[in-house]
DNA sequence: GGAAATTTGTTCGTATGTATA
DNA sequence: TTATACATACGAACAAATTTC
């Protein structure tokens, strides 16, 4: 699906283009985001990759993840 | 299986002891903290969790990694 | 100058626990 | 209960930047 490749560390890179999905709309706010399995076989990557790019966008502030649910796209506030 | 357990998983349980370190003043602003591996063998963890506690202490904002180089105290401001 | 050692950076794999559906 | 999904933690390997000898 995807092509990844470049000076950026793959986590870096799942984690721009899910920011840029989010901020597009692809992804709505408390809509669910891939799980970290999808993620994995999605861009092919481990499952540590995987949680190394969610970590990018909870650190962002972009989603919150909540165990046993899923990853979810967070609120936007002022 | 593991020993040392306690409430808190081990990595913040390390970062909460090091942050406590750096507050009280054991480890000086621009002075180098342990390396990961001697996290390791200090801690008996993993590097992997090593790596994890200092990840606590960065988006803390307490200190900065440089690779090559090592993981120093940040200078506080303000 | 250069090789070796040190240290962080990235990435993979595996296992087990906990929470939710 | 079973399946799904995140949380914690072990290990391993190599790359890249720096330091040391």
């Amino acid at each position: 699906m995807h092509e990844l490749e470049g000076p950026e560390p793959m986590y870096r890179q799942i984690a721009d283009i899910i920011a840029a999905q989010i901020e597009d709309g692809t992804y709505r706010p408390n809509s669910r985001l891939p799980s970290e399995a999808e993620v994995c076989t999605r861009f092919d990557v481990s499952r540590r990759t995987a949680r190394e790019a969610y970590a990018i966008l909870i650190e962002r502030d972009l989603v919150v993840t909540s165990q046993g649910k899923g990853t979810y796209v967070k609120r936007r506030e002022a």
